[in-house]
DNA sequence: CTATAATTTCAGTAACCACTGAAAAAGGAA
DNA sequence: TTCCTTTTTCAGTGGTTACTGAAATTATAG
């Protein structure tokens, strides 16, 4: 008996990669690498980001099955990642013609990407945070604490420094505004005034 | 034997808070908690946000001590964490004249604070993957492939997404930098342009 | 110097998050 | 319907990071 008679399924006889598509596949795995590295340090799960990058830098749709070969990861992970990038929306199902299984593909204009995740973060993370400042401040208000007592150094103090951060977090939201705004319609815009500009 | 006299020691009589010190108080708290959280997110750790946030928005000197039991967290997590943050450079060290302890303040100006931060997160982070993709790039180009190679339609679709990619964080990294050598006047800059352009 | 107060270090522990793998569910095809 | 393929779910596990508390170290006063 065979090994292939033993394993009759499984183990198609993968194709042996030329030096062209060696080189290829380095170079983005070098690129997913990174990418889920810098995912990471900033709050993104180093899975989901590669599966990201992955999606995005061959640009081809690829299945389940391709993600958790490529990437070394169970189905579960793949499953339940490839699901949490679609709720982002930086990623897309697809299904094939008369195929069974599912493809994914990423966005393709980083612009757009990023737009999104950056109106996502900013209604979770910074709105949040400047509604506290906004509350705290009005709860050091003369109202609500009696003009002596509005008064004290340290009330001032504090006030003081709820109102520098609520400047800086003013800015920021602007920022980001103008790029969430301008997502689909003018975002090359945006990008070519500020390459001129900078 | 009272208490007192088992506990000589400890537990000076904490003088009680007056309202308006109650509500100063429950103000930085809760400022404090949101702050600690947003650096969750961001990839900051709870605790170190949260010793920042309440010595910037209290804005005086807190010993080791005030911050253990501000927080309430050990001795050894506030000296580990206040000397990264002295580290990072946004609060520092200072003596009071004739005091045995050593006190901490923050930084006072939030612009100064956040551009010191992008900085160390940009060289930390965006710059290399900046270079990554710059080195995928160079690994796809006609000299390292040959012709035909460079030609084929899988290497062009990953050498396009890299170019976008490449654009994206070159203006993300154009923007960071014009925070970091003039924070304030810098940001407010993006804004203007921004802003102008729409 | 000694005594004592303050700080740092770090081994051990707790809490947290990501991941697996198998079982259940869902979705066609026959 | 049943059979087979693909996807989803989730309890259990492994790995990582954050935190504690006590011992070691450092600094200051007398």
């Amino acid at each position: 008996m065979t090994t292939a008679e033993l394993l009759p399924i499984s183990i198609a006889p993968v194709p042996p990669l030329s030096a062209a598509e060696q080189k290829l596949r380095t170079a983005q795995d070098l690129f997913i690498r990174r990418w889920g590295e810098m995912g990471q340090t900033w709050g993104i799960n180093r899975t989901m980001a590669e599966i990201h990058a992955f999606l995005y830098v061959t640009g081809k749709p690829q299945s389940t099955d391709d993600v958790m070969e490529r990437l070394n990861i169970s189905r579960g992970n793949a499953s339940m990642s490839l699901r949490a990038l679609c709720n982002w929306g930086i990623i897309e199902r697809q299904h094939k013609r008369g195929e069974r299984r599912e493809y994914f593909v990423s966005l393709s204009d980083v612009w757009e990407m990023f737009s999104i995740i950056a109106a996502e973060r900013k209604r979770r993370e910074m709105d949040p945070v400047l509604e506290t400042i906004k509350q705290c401040h009005r709860m050091l208000e003369e109202g609500s604490l009696g003009k002596s007592a509005a008064r004290r150094e340290d009330v001032a103090l504090t006030r003081q420094r709820l109102a520098g951060m609520e400047e800086f977090m003013s800015v920021t939201n602007k920022i980001f505004q103008q790029f969430i705004g301008n997502a689909k319609s003018g975002l090359t815009r945006v990008v070519k005034v500020l390459l001129k500009a900078f």
